[in-house]
DNA sequence: GCATGATGC
DNA sequence: AGCATCATGC
């Protein structure tokens, strides 16, 4: 078949849970390409099969009919090749372990669906509303004039011609810089850049989400149904679309009340279960590192075990700064960082940033180790794979202009990570998705957030829930580290409490 | 349609 | 600084 998750909500919204799903092109399109933009049928009937599909014509009766042949005709004759071609590159797993039973999973999902309070979110829109309002006021005073603040043109001209503030950097294009970056570090001095930024967040908040979530809530079932991609990210993470539900705010105290937003069935709860630190987990395992897997052996606090050997101080010595040093490398090694990249980040010389780097890979060469094997890897093959085989190519790594090149290079780094934690929360949903029918729960997986499942459940399925997710979730694969989920339940998205257990 | 800037992991 | 989606301006 061809994009049959529509095809499988269509047959289990109607009862039929139709079982031994062989073969999707456009999944197999992605195994073998990722990085392609789509992946329509003609596209990948032109490319593997050097063929041309007959060009739409659904007008009549008979042109759906022929069309729809020669499409059912081409995706038999697809599988004969891109198999081979999966299988050649030993991603056979990836397709048929992981991306086609994991479709169905997407479908059941996405016809769950998650609720919402519609009612909250329209007041929440109005607060919003009149702080918008107040917060515009208390810019144009602060400017002199009213002006449009969403136009990063018309603020740049306020903020460095008008009222001459010292210019930070500028934009690809040249323009003024307005951004959130460039507004904090004016903001102690200059009070209009605090409240340009909080205006922004505010409007991003009304626009974003108060105003369209409420809109997205489907008729029938009162909940909203995301699209969960399956074939966007070059890495092999899903990604949400229509509404996005992957990027609701968490951060701030203001973006939080959006979260609450996303609330239980009646008479349900909401359990959310997280791996903990799993990338950083998966840099211990495969690069072996000795202090890295023991630290995570002896379940510490990383970014504070970071900071002991990054600073050579003892565990009381740690302050909330060096831990917080300490994080942004962290951070920075899963990114592929370079010395420029963490100077600017930590806000000190690259020279100084280039000596923070040599003593974390002194004080830990297993990840130095394999950070120059990923690299020579992806030099000599043109791709790096994840820990399951998952492939992506990096033409670009030979590229002649430096920036480009370094950004693949980055890319080598954090893909085959970011990549194999894609892979293991897909396995264990697939998993857990199984149990969840098998032993006759209730409860729903509703949303998936690259690290963290949400699932909707009859209270008093919670605590057998909880117990259920944390084995598939951890146990779904071998490592020389544990997998550490944590288990938070709640009545909405934003109020949740750790379950223990 | 691209640029910018917001949100998330 | 890796990977995404969405709103807005122009």
């Amino acid at each position: 078949g061809y994009y049959l998750k529509p095809l499988q909500a269509s047959l289990i919204r109607a009862g039929i849970q139709p079982k031994g799903w062989a073969f999707d092109a456009m999944l197999a399109g992605y195994v073998l390409q990722s990085g392609r933009s789509s992946y329509p049928l003609p596209d990948l009937v032109q490319d593997y099969l050097g063929e041309r599909l007959p060009t739409e014509d659904t007008t009549g009766e008979s042109g759906l009919a022929a069309y729809t042949c020669a499409e059912a005709a081409a995706c038999l004759r697809l599988e004969q090749v891109m198999s081979q071609q999966v299988a050649a590159m030993s991603c056979a797993d990836v397709l048929y372990r992981i991306e086609v039973p994991l479709s169905e999973v997407l479908a059941r999902m996405e016809l769950a669906g998650v609720a919402v309070d519609v009612a909250y979110l329209h007041q929440l829109s109005d607060v919003l509303e009149a702080l918008l309002r107040a917060k515009e006021s208390e810019v144009y005073t602060l400017a002199g004039e009213p002006f449009n603040i969403a136009s990063p043109k018309q603020l740049g001209q306020i903020l460095f011609e008008k009222l001459k503030l010292p210019v930070g950097k500028k934009t690809r294009t040249g323009a003024y810089s307005t951004d959130a970056e460039v507004l904090e570090q004016l903001a102690a001095e200059y009070p209009i850049c605090r409240s340009i930024l909080e205006y922004r967040e505010l409007s991003k908040l009304k626009s974003t989400y108060a105003d369209v979530l409420p809109r997205l809530v489907h008729p029938s079932t009162g909940r909203i149904h995301t699209s969960f991609n399956q074939t966007v990210a070059a890495t092999g993470r899903l990604s949400s679309s229509e509404p996005n539900l992957q990027n609701i705010p968490i951060r701030s105290e203001a973006g939080r009340q959006i979260r609450r937003a996303f609330v239980a069935a009646p008479g349900n709860r909401l359990l959310s279960a997280d791996y903990s630190q799993i990338e950083l987990r998966l840099l211990a395992h495969v690069s072996g590192d000795e202090r890295l897997l023991q630290a995570f052996a002896d379940d510490r606090d990383i970014h504070a075990a970071t900071a002991m050997l990054l600073f050579g101080v003892p565990e009381e010595g740690v302050t909330p700064e060096l831990r917080r040093k300490a994080k942004t490398v962290n951070f920075a090694v899963l990114y592929g960082m370079s010395d420029y990249g963490l100077s600017l980040e930590l806000g000190m010389s690259v020279g100084e940033a280039h000596a923070f780097i040599e003593n974390y890979f002194r004080q830990l060469p297993g990840v130095r180790r394999y950070l120059e094997e990923t690299l020579a890897f992806a030099r000599q093959h043109g791709y790096v794979t994840t820990l399951y085989g998952r492939r992506r190519y990096l033409p670009e790594i030979h590229h002649a202009n430096r920036n480009v090149r370094q950004a693949a290079e980055r890319a080598a780094i954090n893909s085959p990570l970011q990549g194999t934690a894609a892979d293991i929360i897909k396995l264990a949903m697939i998993d857990l998705d199984r149990r969840l029918r098998q032993e006759g729960y209730r409860a729903r997986m509703v949303l998936q957030v690259h690290d963290e499942l949400v699932l909707d459940a009859p209270a008093e399925e919670v605590p057998a829930l909880a117990e259920l997710a944390r084995e598939c979730m951890s146990g779904v694969a071998r490592l020389r580290v544990p997998l550490k989920v944590d288990v938070e339940v709640g009545d909405n998205w934003a109020e949740m409490e750790k379950f223990m257990g």
